[in-house]
DNA sequence: TTGACTCCCATAAAATCCCATGATAACCCA
DNA sequence: TGGGTTATCATGGGATTTTATGGGAGTCAA
């Protein structure tokens, strides 16, 4: 399963164009659609962002609910309504709608973030903030994450 | 599978004529249809469009429903009677019926909002008002929405 | 014949295509 | 191993296409 990782600093063009990381760009294929969608997260001030799967996810969990009920609405309003769908260029380029700029707080540059089966654009020195209260938090929870990683082992490699 | 998302706003133009955003024209020309249902929403004071899926989803929980031939007879009348099927132009306009517009107290602009599967069109403002109180219905319900979105971790944020 | 609707064309803005460049990374071969 | 070649990638910018919108002219029915 590819997923999206490591984090790369990209410039946003005259023209409002950012190319998507190559990398990045080769999960999104081959989940089987060249492009991206992007929405603005819900909890911080940043872009999320993911392929085909991470949309089929959100569609399936909402295609049970009724038709016509208020509660569908307001829902779905808030998942798709501000949900973009962009096709990158054959350089790997797309443009980014005001809205997703703005709640971001974005000016020519932005950060990619891999967040697995998701990623994150951050205006850069947001995310270096974000990024180490993360990493404090991390320390923090490490226990749920499964045996497999071997972090009290690493503990005295933090130094 | 194609869905209508995304938010744009499009004029009204003199002659009552509006383009459908290029976007869901993709989505509904997918459906096998070069076209656009429209009817007043139920529960909010604006329109709900959708293509061929939708009125085949509709008509097929009629269905199944079961109910005595008045109930039935009623509840179709509700659903279609007050249903425009409106083929855009080749520009991608539709002229909206005088008891739509007067539903969505439209004047000369109007948004589209993507909810999936549906679009509803909104008086611009009117839109900003439910979305953002969609917004917060969504962060109470996030629970209803799959793990892939970041909505659980917000939790932690209260710090 | 008037109004509603459609068809057609014009235009400006935005999005996209296409090509060029420099930087970096990957590769190759002596 | 080192040095040179090639490929890949991010980025700039001109050219082209698409899109939303305005408005003229034709069509049809009441």
């Amino acid at each position: 399963m590819k997923i999206f990782m490591s984090n790369t600093e990209n410039k946003i063009d005259s023209k409002g164009r950012v190319s998507i990381p190559s990398q990045f760009r080769s999960v999104l294929e081959f989940q089987g659609f060249a492009g991206v969608y992007l929405f603005p997260s819900f909890t911080s001030q940043c872009i999320d962002g993911g392929g085909q799967i991470l949309i089929n996810q959100i569609s399936e969990s909402v295609e049970k609910m009724q038709l016509f009920a208020e509660e569908t609405d307001a829902l779905t309003t808030a998942l798709f309504s501000e949900t973009y769908q962009l096709n990158y260029d054959q350089d790997g380029r797309v443009s980014l709608p005001g809205e997703l700029i703005t709640h971001a707080n974005l000016n020519d540059r932005v950060t990619f973030a891999g967040l697995g089966q998701k990623f994150q654009m951050w205006e850069p020195s947001a995310f270096e903030e974000f990024k180490s209260k993360a990493r404090i938090k991390a320390l923090e929870n490490r226990d749920l994450i499964g045996p497999s990683l071997n972090f009290s082992s690493s503990k005295k490699e933090n130094e």
